[in-house]
RNA sequence: UCCGGCUUAGCUCAGUCGGUAGAGCAGGCGGCUGUUAACCGCCGGGUCGCUGGUUCGAGUCCAGCAGCCGGAGCCA
């Protein structure tokens, strides 16, 4: 008699085997019961006939309360109805620990503040269940991308000196009697890298203290920021292009359980395909003119509004590139072809989902770049060591970064990022 | 920070014209040999967000406050 997980019980099939997990929800018809037992890996419906247990064990598996603990005896059958679905015929049902009070989370509707109140709970549902998995597959992907093309990762600190691009609101706390700040990015850092291994990249959480209560908006996010020497704008647009249809295919290839619990419509994924097609701001100025926003001109930068009619005009993912370098922060090079325009570029997702990309050709010459952190009004001491990527062999280079949060929210088809991440922490939440 | 909406049982909600509080789920008891958010019968469960006001009488009308949700701004 082996234990096994329910993932692998179709593998089992004829055998008796041990099952260990938690109730997911019970039904009973008379003569029977049907325990649904999660533990973990899956659901599978336990049988319990009246006429193959004790007398005592039928009468108790009526009562075991939803998340009891339960350890399950039985013999593995192929469902009777349901093809390719398995069940076990119950020998001994035992109770491991019966819940303390009643479990919170039913089967019917609950309301969002009330199930982020017990996120920690609601992560055993379903739903959650898969896009913890989805989020899981999409780290591993991104992580097998930069991994198999030869760069390093090279962690970058949570603590920093300085507001690093002097725009986003941050977390300040103590550090011994220093002012520190919870980091926003790691791409200053990755510049630096960059020089040493040529192609790196960091994945690390970062954090904003924006007032901001949108779908879009966490104060604690996770991204990945691959930078590489040597590199243009356009070869930085082909590796954010090939880097995204790799993380879709993988989740495609390896989550299409997941995708189905979550009733994601897969076809638009499957369409994401390099090339994407790339647009010039000014371009997308235009689009936003034509289509119902007329009052759109250059120097304006795009709402969740604008980027959702500028990327409904493709059927995949949009590059939109050479920004107006006031927009931009002090890091980006100028288009050497017209030097108002910076050399970035965004990738908007399909559907509404806005931004999960952005990213450009560095300023590579110091007194131009010193020029910038001036223009910019920002101290120029604590970016004495990030001038010196510059002072030290100076060269192209180019990098982008990756909101996980709102990668996951896309390919799960999700309305907001709350659900994205195990335990977000927003505006108004700090707990659990 | 601004605009709008919501707040009634453990949960999701209904509550008419201002006149003694309702359902489903969950829980308890019972029934049913194939259920799939099973079903059927019975039972227990309420500081109607808080404070004040109007009224013979307020879940219901008015004011203030709080919390939450949605949107804007800000941002990835």
């Amino acid at each position: 008699m082996s234990e096994v997980h329910i993932a692998d019980l179709r593998n089992h099939v004829g055998e008796t085997v041990t099952l260990r997990g938690w109730l997911y929800n019970r039904r009973s018809s008379g003569k029977l019961h049907f325990l649904e037992v999660r533990d973990g890996t899956g659901i599978v419906q336990c049988v319990v006939f009246k006429g193959n247990v004790a007398p005592e064990t039928f009468a108790a598996a009526d009562h075991i309360q939803q998340e009891s603990s339960i350890e399950v005896v039985g013999l593995v059958k192929e469902h009777q109805k349901l093809k390719g679905q398995y069940e076990i015929d119950a020998k001994e049902v035992r109770v491991i620990a019966p819940v303390a009070r009643e479990y919170p989370i039913g089967p019917k509707e609950h309301g969002t503040d009330f199930l982020m109140d017990n996120r920690h709970l609601w992560l055993r549902s379903k739903r959650q269940h898969a896009i913890v998995r989805v989020r899981h597959t999409i780290i591993k992907a991104v992580r097998d991308f930069f991994d198999g093309r030869g760069f390093t990762l090279v962690d970058a600190p949570i603590f920093t000196p300085n507001a690093c691009e002097g725009t986003s609101t941050l977390f300040e706390t103590d550090y011994h009697g220093d002012k520190a700040y919870l980091t926003q990015s790691g791409q200053l850092y990755m510049e630096a890298a960059a020089a040493a291994f040529g192609s790196a990249y960091c994945f690390g959480p970062t954090f904003r203290a924006e007032k901001s209560k949108t779908r879009r908006h966490l104060a604690e996010f996770w991204m990945v920021e691959p930078e590489v020497a040597f590199l243009d704008l356009d070869g930085d647009m082909r590796l954010a292009e090939d880097f995204i249809a790799f993380v879709v295919g993988r989740v495609l290839e390896t989550r299409a359980e997941e995708l189905k619990v979550l009733e994601r419509d897969t076809t638009v994924l499957e369409r994401v395909k390099a090339p994407f097609p790339r647009i010039t701001y000014a371009q997308a100025i235009e689009i936003l003119q034509k289509k119902g926003h007329p009052q759109a001109k250059v120097g304006d930068d795009f709402g969740g509004d604008e980027e959702t009619v500028i990327s409904s005009e493709f059927d995949r993912p949009v590059i939109v590139h050479r920004y107006p370098i006031s927009l931009k922060a002090f890091y980006f090079k100028r288009d050497p072809g017209d030097p108002s325009l910076a050399l970035n570029m965004d990738v908007l997702a399909p559907e509404g989902y806005g931004e999960i990309i952005g990213g450009g050709q560095r300023e590579d010459d110091l007194g131009k770049l010193e020029a910038a952190i001036d223009a910019h009004k920002l101290p120029r001491a604590p970016f004495e060591w990030y001038l010196d990527v510059r002072r030290y062999g100076t060269f192209p280079h180019a990098g982008f970064g990756l909101g996980i949060e709102r990668t996951v929210a896309w390919l799960c088809g999700l309305p907001h990022v709350r659900e994205t991440i195990p335990f977000p922490r927003m505006l108004n939440r700090l707990a659990p």
